[in-house]
DNA sequence: CTGCCTACCGAGCGAGTGATCGGTCGGGGC
DNA sequence: GCCCCGACCGATCACTCGCTCGGTAGGCAG
């Protein structure tokens, strides 16, 4: 019955791309992608400290409960949404019974909310890690940062599409923290896109609009992009990648 | 308790727009673009087809019922979605009783049908519009299908916001006939760039990747636009042209 | 006046909601 | 052996859901 398990593993890094060649040589994560979360430590209850600093054996042990639970959310909450996803889907998809689920989150609310902020974890992380690899050069750091984006809205779609279509669904408190997370990810590209204008040749004019038209664009591409589709996912980010240059007038 | 009421009226042309000057002479729309519906006539029952047939005085009196429940509707599907929104939500929004809301929508599916055809129709409409109005240069139609639907956009932001996230939350045949819509509405957009690539000097290698960017650039629009942020219209517009046409390898 | 229609409302239906209760069961410590 | 604890389940809580029933108030035709 649940046969759609949480989309895992490295996002693929486009053949012959500059910065780090190693693959997955460690593990199915680079390290640093799993520990850049700067999120506060759990100070709910039990069960949420628990998932929280179990949240880690969802890469050694995929077919646990505590990732089958978030594999099922994360479907169930991308096809019909938060509010029209009951508990009851959930525990029947993660093959467990109504208080099962609840073993392991407190609420409803908390498996939303761990969902999004591992979304955030990884985003936040992967846009890092192209910056560090990217150098100095402001086209090139650009380049690594849009490739990125484009890469995790493809290949993270399912979390991308929750991660900006249920932020309504948060709570106020759960929501300020995603919203902040979620704009430092926006500066990121605001930066790289006024280091261009200012030392990397680019002539846009509204460089915060610029980034604001990336952002949409891989929003955009969570929605529709599907992976049987005609384009390779290379191919697909090349493309969005000259979309981008012209809309930053980056020097061709 | 309601006082934010559907967002109506004409929106505005930027002044000294080429296209049809005349503003709101006759009415508070010009007939053609409440006339554009393709829809079916609504073959339901006798609710529903009340609620269609008058659907014309949400003009003449938006105190009267029905257009209250839309925009009361609107508003909470905008903000909390569909699932997340009650009928009683609605009926107190409106100011009526739960069977004051069924005796003119014959179910809560019925209203969101209700609004997204009228969202889908004022798009196609205004589109069509246009078109109409650009003449025949390739990169005139392109620039005036542009600018109409990011005015759209803005201006109809709960509309569109609705009409592109609560697909999902119609049935199947509603959901096929919108989509049906929504990929005219597209098309349209596709071969403004097809044109403009034929005959107008644009240089896209992939113009419907263009055409889809342009879209999701509308899509965000419609999330992160306020009317009292700190540009105007007029400029939005304009700067989120001058991205499109960048895209779209336009000559400026 | 009666009769009938539209336009509503108070009350309530069955189903389903998020969440909890008191359990059961297996395994590890001692 | 014994006990405890984590992991889970059946049953059920109070509540809300979409929707409907039977009624009423007012207008209008005859």
């Amino acid at each position: 019955a649940h046969d759609k398990a949480i989309e895992q593993g490295d996002i693929p890094v486009r053949a012959g791309a500059p910065g780090r060649g190693e693959g997955r040589r460690g593990g199915r994560h680079s390290a640093t992608v799993r520990d850049v979360s700067t999120e506060e430590a759990p100070t709910r209850g039990n069960a949420q400290r628990q998932a929280w600093e179990r949240w880690r054996e969802y890469d050694a042990d995929p077919a646990a409960d505590l990732p089958r639970i978030l594999g099922a959310a994360l479907v169930a909450f991308a096809e019909h949404g938060y509010h029209g996803t009951s508990i009851r889907d959930v525990a029947a998809a993660s093959g467990l019974s109504v208080p099962g689920v609840y073993h392991h989150f407190r609420s409803k609310q908390e498996i939303l909310r761990a969902l999004m902020d591992a979304t955030m974890d990884e985003l936040l992380g992967r846009c890092e890690a192209a910056l560090r690899d990217a150098g100095a050069d402001p086209a090139a750091r650009f380049d690594s940062l849009v490739e990125s984006f484009v890469r995790f809205h493809m290949f993270r779609r399912p979390q991308a599409f929750v991660g900006s279509s249920e932020i309504r669904s948060l709570e106020a408190d759960n929501r300020a923290a995603y919203v902040a997370r979620r704009d430092a990810a926006q500066r990121l590209l605001e930066e790289a896109v006024a280091d261009g204008v200012a030392a990397g040749g680019f002539s846009a004019e509204h460089p915060d609009e610029v980034a604001r038209a990336i952002s949409s664009l891989c929003v955009g591409v969570a929605s529709w992009y599907r992976p049987d589709g005609p384009l390779t996912p290379d191919q697909l980010v090349q493309r969005h990648l000259v979309l981008a240059r012209r809309m930053a007038g980056a020097p061709a």
